[in-house]
DNA sequence: AGCATCTCTGCTCATCTGAGCAGAGCCATG
DNA sequence: CATGGCTCTGCTCAGATGAGCAGAGATGCT
């Protein structure tokens, strides 16, 4: 009998039987020592295989990969799902697990919107914080009629904290850059970007560069602006902010028309928790997470790996 | 943290991360022996999956249980393969691993012939005896052209455990009781029989009753013989003899006609190894294995769970 | 409420298992 | 042929684990 064939007997034995190495040693002929190498080594050849089969299952190898190789605080990585789309609804659960066990409880929390963020908060259980405070970190609007959009965003996190949403009342992206100051000179709104920029907990996702964004959408932005945008290195926004695949606006004058928190709060904040997923993201993700816009990254396996796959 | 997710966490942080269940609980802030239990219990529930992944393994539960059930001396089970077709393979190259290992090594081996023992005997490993003597146990015939049928199946077998083959020169079935009686009256053939008679071991397949029959392809019977055996009940046949459900002979005129060792031989022989695989074979094996003709059986997983899943 | 029953918890202790080591066999090279 | 690696083996020993148990707490029934 080769070592091979002997591999897989001890493997049955001992994890479909529950044999003890001594007695399948006995069985076999063999020492109990020899027992234990053969079973390392099935599993180092695959020949037995396991897996953890759970929607709630994390990567814990690519995590400590990614917060290794990007200097992150935290990393949550689901597996990919087997059906395609539940990737969303896995990785929001994760991020509503992984914010509800966050220590110290946030009592701070600046969040921006989109459909990933919809999907975490409605997957936060209730009592997850005990009093805190969501601010919106960006203007919004209503993304789409159904779920209610950005402020429903902030005000489910809220209630589900026990605690009260601030809403930024303004849209995402201005016209004209003196409107936009005109909104920001405005005592109230000038008061919730300074709580949303000195809030310790930064949640948000980011957007494709592509003509389906939200902004597009929205009528903030054209298709035209976007492929432009695209032409001079936008992978994607933040906040409602674009930027190339180094870090940086890509366009100063959209840029000073749009209304929200800077984008370098998040690199000081004491925890900037970036959820993302799905293939349209990986570029706009590389950039968020290696230029250090976010100090927790939640992501799927499929992201993960293509974030950790570069030379 | 409900008990579910628990297991999850627990589960990847023992066999992904190898974390010994003490440092588990610490880090999960629950006791080592709940640990241990929750890992039971993911294990138990499915949560996590053990496989093993090889051409070779086996199914000890159905084979334990079909020991019991039926009151086998030994059963060898393989996994249903991924692709199909691969079934008989994998039954076979069972099949000669048992054979490889029977303790004390088979003498005086009495053998049918078929495609499954045709891949028995390729898959044997040369040396798997040392002096055995394969004798034919019925009538055979070249069932194929390009493997050499009947006769190649002792032959192997017997080359491959350095002895020698003992061919039966005669048909399966004959047109006419007579020539039946004149052939086994040739001292010759009587003294095969008499030794295939007296082997301690026998290996064997049976056939269906199907038109699709090797006896019907070698003119032995036609399709409307078939149609009429199992009109009167038969399942199929073991060396050339058609029985029904209850393993009684079928239609006794026929059998009369058939030349080979009986049946009673396999139910008194101190082994009797059947090898089956395929769906086609479940009501024969059924038949076999229920009615005490074979104290071992080697089989595919669907067979064994048809076999069991009576009530 | 009072009581019985069931489940869950953390413990002791015996057993099981992995790390590490020294000796045996094996091969290639000088 | 001797020598030095190399792998493989079975050992010791410490650390990891599972079985079984008694007490705590929950649950349900009267």
């Amino acid at each position: 009998m080769d070592d091979e064939l002997l591999m897989v007997r001890v493997a049955e034995l001992s994890y479909d039987e529950n044999r003890t190495q001594d007695e399948i040693g006995a069985l076999l002929g063999i020492s109990r020592w020899k027992v234990g190498r053969l079973l390392v080594q099935a599993r180092e050849r695959g020949i037995v295989r396991i897996e953890i089969v759970h929607p709630r299952a994390r990567r814990l190898g690519a995590e400590r990969a990614l917060v290794e190789r990007f200097g992150l605080k935290d990393a949550v990585v689901v597996p990919t799902a087997e059906e395609a789309g539940a990737a969303l609804e896995r990785v929001a659960r994760a991020a509503a697990d992984m914010l509800a066990a966050l220590r110290p409880v946030p009592r701070a929390l600046a969040v921006s919107w989109g459909r990933t963020l919809t999907a975490v908060a409605d997957a936060l259980p209730s009592g997850w914080a005990h009093g805190v405070t969501v601010v919106q970190a960006n203007g919004g609007v209503s993304l789409s009629r159904r779920s209610g959009g950005a402020a429903s965003v902030a005000v489910t996190i809220a209630q589900r904290g026990e605690g009260q949403a601030v809403l930024l009342p303004s849209p995402a992206i201005l016209e004209r850059v003196e409107t936009k100051q005109a909104i920001e000179a405005d005592r109230t709104v000038a008061a919730i970007l300074e709580q949303a920029a000195n809030a310790n907990t930064f949640l948000f996702t980011a957007g494709p560069c592509d003509p389906a964004s939200a902004h597009v959408e929205n009528g903030y932005l054209s298709a035209d602006d976007i492929a432009e945008l695209a032409r001079r290195g936008a992978v994607g926004d933040l906040l409602g902010r674009y930027i190339d695949a180094d870090g940086n606006i890509v366009d100063p004058q959209l840029d000073a028309r749009t209304v929200g928190v800077g984008l370098d709060r998040l690199r000081s904040a004491s925890r900037a928790v970036f959820v993302t997923a799905g293939a349209a993201k990986h570029d706009i993700a590389r950039t968020v997470v290696s230029n250090g816009l976010c100090s927790i990254l939640v992501t799927d396996e499929s992201t993960a790996l293509a974030l950790l796959e570069e030379i």
